[in-house]
DNA sequence: CTGGCATTGCTTTTT
DNA sequence: GCAATGCCAG
């Protein structure tokens, strides 16, 4: 908050507050009445529970927007949290759409760390405590300009602080701790509150390394995640004084995706609501999945109890899915026990039941999704065409992609995998990458101002609005009018000559490019003669060591590329996977990734029991895992709009080896008369058809005799198991017809563009040689990524590798 | 200190 | 089956 957060001034709403209440409010046009009250219910304690697809961020920026016509509170007035990043972001946006400028100057719309952090830097020195360093007792305190570390620098310190302790790090690897300090900074336990019963953790010395590890963070003037938001609870909980402040300053708070929260952030929460108590929060206890990181539906359970008077608001009205989805998904939640309750109805069209359909193994499954997907993508069966960009793929865990990749590779679908590595949107990472960007092309102001004065060279924004002007004046680049003011001496002294040694530098190592020198010492020397990697070197925070390291690991990875070019190309690639694609592709991910998401067409395959529920939940967690497990599934059957296919597979590969499965227990679980039962081509007409009886070849080379026998044992099981034959009857006809499958087979006269030894390249599996060609088909070797084989399509000649846009 | 080979263990993931 | 560690040797 800028202005004086004690100056209580703002007692009754301002004139102009009052002229823009009276005014009528377009925001709230178009909402249903449940939405209605939500927004309209501002005072007091409110849960806004919401189903899947009911305008609940709608409802919420309404909300927001109401608050300040109402002349409640001020932009700035208003504590409004998220989980994620991307969450605030749009919140933001809709608000800004909503009121155009009087969105601006929400300071504390953010995720509960952003907003935390803020929080923090004012009062860091109210953290602090006596600590032992060297055996003598100091006073040790935060400062505001604190460090957060990031999960690489945390287990790094662990790591150290174990062997200190002289502890096996093999058997008790630092990673472990991390997820066990995690777990207690979740429930806001500091070393001393950690209860008795824990305290056996990490072979007796977790709580030992907890305060070991806090004390360690302190002398480094750090933090980790979970510190934020402890640290702010430590804060308020020991200086009333603070808080009384910002329970004044913050006069309605509102929080989205309550059923995430954790104890911490329940805390954090009740400390600063605990006055006026205008807390709204938005959640759906059917759609808590984050359990296994410290989430409690508990909290959101409790909240009428928590908050006494609360009024609790349903959002039933569901605008997303047709009414058998909803069916579907609501039979299923039915089975967990303790939920809130919700109804979700529909207007919308009856619409296509949920299907559901089994497979010999998991190859097939993925074989016919793929089929399925250009079958709709074509627009047969009489629909309409459905692009690819509608569909996704949901499945329970990460390693189910692979045969989805896989297949999609070889018949030539385009597909985006959302979720995956950060690598490339690390701080170093991302700066290493604008040297980079800015030597292949020079044109690149957003790179040229991301590192023009990284690492420090002096060059402050007086200079850098210099060198705007010019570029601008002259109509060149900023590199270009970086160099001019060089020339003209426009920019003199310290800044003038470091600035100088950088143009100087780009024109260097360009001309080497150019010169086509090899591209990894080229990288190497970008890195060394621009003092990035000496700043990180000369860098004395905790985090320096892991920003060198990653940049290592950065110039590593450009091995499996021939040029510099190729490699930006690659990682623009990887980046850019939320950003607009030029072709329209099928969307695979996690389903924790998919939620808040919805498509017109969603495909659920692993629909079986060990794998979706995981075994390991229900192992680890029984009915609470078992009941998330089953909130998983809702979330996943009611992403989809139109068409939702549930599948499973008789038989799996699961670290190589391969094991047979039951269809999930929620399969059993769907009603009846919301499904129909597809048949799968290998099933049609009685038995399991060529591609069964190759899969089971297949498991007999490869699993042995012994589970070739198991693989009969299951499928037998699989289609005489009470869920499978109950859903049997209702079959229906068979999926397609056979010649509807012709798509798949080898176009034997087609000619490829490539023949046997070009080289080429890839954008997942980088460079390789052609070492086969049938019809459109390749063969082709790489050298990181071994032997694939794919369609043409997805291939360029390697020596275009940079210049061509996938 | 690095690179190659063996060992190991294996949901979900944001900040 | 694979990828990510870790250990040892050079």
């Amino acid at each position: 908050m800028t202005d004086s957060t004690d100056s209580d001034a703002f007692e009754a709403p301002s004139l102009s507050a009052r002229a823009m209440a009276a005014r009528p409010a377009p925001y709230l046009d178009g909402l249903n009445p449940a939405q209605l009250q939500a927004v309209q219910t501002l005072d007091g304690p409110v849960l806004m529970l919401a189903g899947a697809g009911t305008g609940k961020t709608r409802a919420l920026t309404a909300r927001i927007a109401h608050l300040m016509a109402q002349g409640k509170a001020r932009p700035n007035e208003i504590l409004a949290v998220t989980f994620t990043n991307k969450a605030a972001r749009e919140m933001k946006d809709r608000l800004g759409r909503m009121m155009g400028q009087a969105a601006e100057g929400m300071p504390w719309l953010g995720t509960f760390h952003s907003v935390c952090v803020k929080l923090l830097r004012r009062h860091a020195e109210l953290v602090g405590r006596k600590v032992s360093v060297g055996g003598e007792a100091r006073d040790l305190h935060l400062r505001s300009n604190f460090t957060i570390l990031d999960t690489d620098d945390q287990n790094r310190l662990l790591k150290q602080l174990i062997q200190a302790a002289d502890i096996d790090e093999k058997r008790w690897p630092p990673r472990m701790l991390a997820g066990i300090i995690d777990h207690w900074k979740n429930r806001a336990w500091t070393p001393d509150k950690v209860p008795a019963n824990e305290a056996g953790a990490f072979d007796g010395h977790g709580v030992a390394l907890y305060r070991a590890y806090q004390d360690r963070l302190l002398t480094l003037n750090a933090v980790d995640f979970g510190d934020l938001l402890l640290h702010v609870i430590h804060i308020f909980q020991t200086h009333d004084d603070v808080l009384a402040q910002y329970r004044r300053w913050f006069r309605y708070i509102l929080v989205d995706e309550y059923q995430d929260t954790n104890v911490a952030q329940y805390l954090w929460l009740r400390l600063l609501a605990g006055g006026h108590r205008n807390i709204c929060c938005v959640g759906d206890d059917d759609q808590s999945i984050y359990g296994w990181r410290g989430a409690e539906v508990g909290n959101i359970l409790r909240f009428e109890k928590d908050f006494e008077g609360a009024q609790i608001i349903r959002l039933e009205q569901n605008y997303r899915s047709t009414p058998h989805i909803l069916a579907a998904a609501s039979a299923v939640i039915a089975g967990n026990k303790g939920r809130l309750g919700k109804t979700l109805w529909t207007k919308a069209e009856e619409g296509e039941k949920v299907r559901l359909i089994g497979h010999w193994d998991g190859d097939e499954e993925a074989r016919w999704i793929g089929e399925e997907a250009e079958s709709l993508q074509r627009g047969t069966r009489g629909l309409d065409r459905i692009p690819l960009d509608s569909m996704a793929i949901l499945v329970r865990a990460a390693h189910q992609m692979r045969a989805f990749e896989d297949r999609f590779l070889t018949i030539g679908l385009p597909y985006r995998v959302i979720g995956g590595p950060r690598f490339y949107e690390r701080l170093e990472i991302r700066d290493a990458m604008a040297y980079f960007r800015l030597v292949v092309s020079p044109d690149d102001d957003l790179a040229f101002e991301r590192i023009v004065n990284t690492p420090k060279r002096g060059l402050g924004d007086k200079a850098q609005q210099t060198i705007q002007v010019m570029a601008r004046s002259n109509g060149v680049s900023l590199v270009e009018g970086a160099r001019l003011c060089v020339r003209t001496k426009t920019i003199g002294g310290k800044g003038g000559k470091a600035l100088a040694e950088l143009v100087d530098g780009l024109a260097r190592w360009r001309a080497e490019l150019l010169d086509g020198r090899d591209h990894i010492r080229l990288a190497e020397e970008i890195l060394d003669e621009s003092g990035y990697t000496t700043f990180w070197q000369n860098e004395k925070t905790p985090e320096a060591p892991g920003r060198l390291e990653n940049l290592k690991e950065l110039v590593k990875a450009l091995e499996g590329f021939e040029n510099l070019q190729g490699f930006l190309e690659h990682v623009s690639l990887i980046m850019d996977n939320e950003q607009s694609q030029s072709e329209p592709q099928i969307t695979l991910m996690t389903l924790h990734a998919a939620k808040g998401l919805e498509f017109p067409v969603v495909f659920l395959p692993g629909w079986e029991d060990g794998l979706f529920p995981s075994q390991r939940s229900m192992d680890e967690s029984g009915m609470k895992g078992l009941e998330e497990e089953r909130r998983l599934a809702y979330v996943g059957i009611t992403r989809a709009e139109e068409i939702c296919t549930i599948s499973f597979a008789a038989n799996r590969r699961l670290y190589g080896q391969w094991q047979s499965a039951l269809p999930s227990r929620f399969i059993d679980e769907l009603p009846t008369e919301h499904v129909e039962v597809l048949t799968p081509p290998g099933l049609y007409g009685g038995g399991f058809g060529a591609t069964g009886m190759a899969a089971a070849q297949q498991a007999a080379m490869s699993g042995g005799v012994e589970s070739n026998l198991q693989d009969k044992a299951a499928r037998a099981d699989v289609y005489n198991s009470p869920g499978w034959r109950r859903l049997q009857s209702n079959a229906t006809r068979p999926m397609r017809q056979p010649s509807e499958a012709k798509n798949l087979t080898i176009d034997a006269t087609a000619v490829s563009a490539f023949t046997e030894g070009d080289r080429v390249f890839h954008q997942k599996f980088g460079y390789g040689e052609v070492t086969g060609v049938e019809g459109d088909k390749l063969e082709v070797s790489f050298d990181k990524a071994g032997v694939k084989k794919l369609v043409g399509r997805f291939l360029v000649p390697a020596d275009q590798a940079g210049d061509v846009p996938f």
